[in-house]
DNA sequence: ATGGAACATCGACGATTGTCAATGTGTTCC
DNA sequence: GGAACACATTGACAATCGTCGATGTTCCAT
């Protein structure tokens, strides 16, 4: 009856989301850090995952609801659910539950985690 | 005789490379523009490939023969010049032929529309 | 022309992925 | 309690992927 936001346990290891940081032009990336690695760029490797990471990242208070995720993507809620699990495990996305609903958020710090990896030699 | 540096034809057009740049912060990603953008972090989601581009990106001289690129990423002949395929299918990676060698290398502006797409609001 | 070396392509294999309908779980309201 | 809603999980399916051995292809040297 409280129904206070309640953020849902995160089903990685935040520690090992994103194995962090060096960019790819620094050193050679040891096998194990580019695991974990692949795993959060091919979180971003599916069309639909984009543009609900985009939608958002657009939306202003940068959460929406689950609910308002399923029509603008047109896919199942089945299949909505299952890429917000993916963008989750990725460690991208977090989720908060709000009595019935749940609120979907990027996680800006493992976005440009990514960002760092891809930049240049300085 | 010649032996010049022989760029090889790219296998897509460079023009849907990326689709390009606003980023996904800036307003709901359309479906296409998502599954170009898609190939191209698919391209990065897998070990060897982000291994074969940090070895291209640490090089100095930002080229490397591929028969240099084996051995460090421990995989069979044939799945590294696979990998390096989809490398260069996502726009990525540029290949020239020098001789019976062929010296792949990083497209450093492709890499940089993928950071830009990651960019947060301003 | 012949041989060898560098790299690509083919064919096959198990493993993973995207998708949905059906069903399960958790919450709120009456 | 029970009904109704939001979301997750399951199970199944075709499709794609990563991998390798075997075979092509392209170039250089002799």
């Amino acid at each position: 009856m409280t129904s206070v936001a309640t953020t849902l346990p995160l089903l990685t290891d935040p520690a090992d989301a994103v194995a962090c940081c060096p960019p790819l032009s620094a050193s050679p990336l040891p096998a194990e850090a580019a695991t974990s690695l692949a795993r959060a760029f091919s979180a971003l490797g599916d069309p639909v995952r984009l543009r609900l990471m985009s939608l958002l990242m657009t939306a202003d208070g940068g959460q929406v609801c689950a609910c308002d995720l399923v029509e603008p993507v047109g896919k199942s809620q089945p299949t909505v659910s299952h890429h917000l699990k993916v963008l989750r495990d990725a460690g991208l996305v977090s989720a908060t539950r709000r009595g019935t609903y749940i609120w979907y958020a990027v996680i800006p710090e493992q976005v440009a985690a990514l960002r760092a990896v891809l930049a240049p030699t300085a």
